[in-house]
DNA sequence: CACGTTGACCTTTTT
DNA sequence: GGTCAACGTG
């Protein structure tokens, strides 16, 4: 076990261990290192590539989720899930979940989908299943208290309805896997002779379900490296237990600890206020943590008046940074607490012309668009995948609403089949007109299950984005954002076919394409990843990086520390460490701002600053503000908590007036005068009619029976429309 | 059933 | 300030 402080080669640690293991004559493919991130698998991949060359292939490395993922695959057979089964991510659990609260008829207040799948989330990091979760006198007991006692009702439903689609959550990814180990001993045996040297990056970070899975893997061997530091434990909300180091001792009695203590890549400036800040925490394994490099400049902290003013100020001093020290502009990283902080750093640096890359946030494979595709490609492969279907069954518009999806389900429920199985049935469960709208949807998906098998994964997507109708519905729409998700579409189809292209897989149907997708996340970075640009991200996704010059952001109260975790002691802490962590991000320049005010949820609210920064020691500090002095008050920050009060209701800024804008297309038609709606009853294909509000149009084609029936119309100013004529007041002007 | 409007809630952080 | 479910209207 190495106990690491922040910057003293941790994970250099690993990737010379791996290169030294297989020097000496271990088989890489008997190495498996597991780390957080993809960012971190890919990063350590390369460095041992470097190091030890092609071998580096063959060493199972990636996050927790990925590697399990890929065993699940192999193994899914034995419980009982399909090899393609679909990995739900967090929107569509709570999507399931809120379905689900719907048909239980549960208040959804009291019953918030987040509150609910968070616990769901926890019981399964701590390997409780539904059934012992509904048994667990502690747990009832809980939810009783709290006035949720259907909980335990809601986690097996909604296992069951995961396992019903084919469908395992993030979460499922890892207790699964400990089903696995646990109820199939051949199973079990097997990895624990084919993984016969562990390696496990940021230990800290594991919940128990993780540390299950490792310890199961690691019995007979007993091989295992892990690394970590409790002082850079910022996942306890996810379920990580840093009792796990500690158990780790007991578990493996005959261990070596390996204390790195020396600090290589920050000035003693830096390390020096890291460490005064750390030492606020209670809990924590003493260390002393040291650099040998220059003194380097004092932190700088700086003061805005408003979020956008603070973007200012660091896009400026980042300009003059550059230029005045030779920097490039990836030497810099901006670090913030929430990703909703992003958006006036981007505004600021986009102003001055500064080239910039945000890591994390929403990432490409979540956009609506590129879901909606993929989530035609989940339901070709797994057409029980009823998250996929809702999404899909009424994109691009087909007249299947929301009733019929409810009689879909409804009838899956009561005759104990999937929903598909109802849609490829139609007729059965539903009335003429919706089944054969329903039955012309199945039949399509049925096409695409036939079509796939034969083509490469390339032209298999551009088959389903064809004829999906997807592809059109997004061209037909030139709106600014429209074509922004027209182009995100081709943008996902080029890199299906790269993928079709690749020469190092032998594999290459969309089906195997799909595997990893769910487990993607921010990554298009391989493509700009040697732009020269400055780094924008969450604290939390830059641990494990290193930055020349860093500027910490929005050092706030109820911001930084957040105001969720000032209701307990170790929440805080662990704000705390996520504080230290960012800090130690720095190699030679580290710089902390605030705002006095800033806008959230649309609103401007006044900020005190964090208490974080009365907790630095003085003597490290630079204060940059142009106005106020500090005056003879024990702490600066405190005299401005104090002129901040005083003023809190004389600040007030000129909020922009609000210029209600009217879209193009809504642009009203002013109908002719003695304008007078229509018997339609005789409607014909090729009449040209009034309408109201859009103007004039074409009759393009007619569908249903009367009094259903569908008019599609081409209007001349906002394009072609659908409307039902029982209610739609046309006038007729001519055949 | 489609679509536009309104109003609630939202923000930690990630796989 | 942005998303998304609920609602009302044609």
């Amino acid at each position: 076990m190495i106990i690491a402080g922040a910057g003293s080669g941790k994970t250099r640690v690993i990737t010379y261990r791996v290169a030294h293991l297989i020097r000496n004559g271990v088989d890489s493919f008997n190495i498996l290192v597991l780390t957080f991130t993809n960012k971190a698998a890919r990063e350590m991949r390369e460095r041992i590539n470097h190091l030890v060359g092609p071998e580096a292939k063959n060493i199972w490395m990636g996050t927790f989720h990925s590697v399990f993922a890929k065993i699940l695959r192999v193994e899914a057979d034995k419980l009982g899930y399909p090899s393609n089964f679909t990995i739900y991510d967090t929107d569509d659990s709570k999507s399931l979940l809120r379905a689900i609260l719907k048909e239980m008829s549960l208040d959804d207040k009291l019953y918030n989908a987040n509150f609910v799948l968070n616990r769901i989330s926890a019981a399964k990091n701590n390997l409780v299943g539904w059934h012992e979760y509904q048994n667990n006198d502690q747990i009832q007991a809980d939810d009783r208290s709290s006035g949720r006692e259907h909980l335990g009702k809601i986690y097996e439903t909604y296992a069951q309805r995961c396992y019903r689609a084919g469908a395992m959550d993030f979460d499922d990814l890892l207790f699964k896997t400990n089903e696995l180990l646990k109820n199939f001993p051949d199973v079990l045996n097997k990895y624990q002779h084919k993984f016969k040297f562990l390696m496990v990056d940021e230990y800290q970070d594991t919940n128990f379900s993780q540390y299950l899975i490792v310890k199961k893997l690691a019995a007979v061997n007993e091989n295992i490296c892990v690394v970590g530091d409790d002082a850079q434990s910022i996942y306890a909300f996810r379920g990580a237990n840093i009792q796990n180091i500690l158990n780790f001792e007991k578990d493996y009695p005959d261990l070596k600890i390996f204390k790195l203590e020396q600090n290589y890549r920050s000035t003693q400036n830096i390390v020096n206020v890291a460490n005064s800040i750390i030492a606020n925490n209670k809990e924590q394994l003493k260390k002393n943590v040291f650099s040998e490099k220059e003194a380097g400049d004092k932190i700088k902290v700086m003061r805005a008046f408003s979020d956008n003013e603070e973007g200012k100020m660091v896009a400026e001093a980042i300009m003059f940074q550059r230029t005045t020290h030779g920097l490039k502009w990836h030497d810099f990283a901006i670090l913030y607490r929430t990703n909703a902080q992003s958006r006036s750093m981007e505004e600021a640096l986009r102003k001055l012309g500064v080239p910039y890359k945000i890591y994390g946030g929403l990432s490409f494979y979540q956009r609506k668009e590129i879901k909606d595709l993929i989530a035609y490609f989940r339901l070709t492969f797994n057409p029980n995948d009823e998250e996929a279907l809702k999404r899909v069954i009424n994109y691009p518009r087909r007249g299947i609403g929301d009733t019929t999806v409810d009689r879909i389900i409804v009838s899956a429920d009561q005759n104990n089949i999937t929903p598909f199985e109802v849609i490829i049935n139609p007729s059965q469960y539903l009335d003429g007109r919706t089944s054969a709208s329903v039955g012309n949807f199945s039949t399509m998906i049925q096409s695409f299950q036939v079509i796939t098998k034969t083509l490469t994964a390339y032209e298999a997507a551009l088959h389903i984005a064809q004829h999906s109708g997807l592809l059109k519905d997004l061209y037909a729409d030139k709106s600014i954002e429209g074509l922004n998700r027209y182009e995100n579409i081709q943008e996902l189809l080029n890199g299906i076919k790269e993928f079709s292209e690749r020469e190092d897989i032998e594999e290459k149907g969309l089906d195997i394409f799909m595997q990893d997708v769910a487990l993607l996340t921010n990554d298009d970075s391989d493509k700009n990843k040697d732009a020269d640009t400055v780094s924008l991200m969450t604290i939390h996704s830059s641990k494990g990086l290193e930055f020349s010059q860093v500027h910490v952001v929005g050092l706030e109260e109820n911001l930084f520390p957040s105001q969720m975790s000032l209701n307990s002691r170790s929440d805080l802490e662990e704000e705390r460490r996520l504080f230290y962590v960012a800090t130690t991000r720095a190699e030679n320049k580290l710089t902390i701002s605030y705002a006095t005010s800033r806008f959230k949820f649309g609103t401007l609210i006044n900020c005190e600053p964090s208490r974080f920064l009365d907790e630095i020691d003085a003597k490290y500090l630079e204060l940059d503000f142009s106005a106020k002095p500090a005056s003879g008050g024990s702490s600066f920050f405190d005299d401005e908590r104090e002129a901040w009060s005083r003023k809190t209701d004389t600040f007030s800024k000129p909020k922009p007036a609000v210029v209600k804008t009217t879209s193009i297309l809504a642009k009203a038609h002013v109908p002719s005068p003695g304008f007078a709606p229509s018997d339609t009853s005789n409607l014909q294909v090729g009449m040209e009619v009034e309408h109201e509000r859009f103007g004039f149009g074409k009759v393009i084609s007619l569908e249903g029976n009367k009094p259903d029936v569908k008019a599609t119309i081409f209007f001349k100013e906002i394009g072609q429309k659908q409307l039902l004529l029982k209610f739609a007041k046309l006038s007729i002007v001519s055949k």
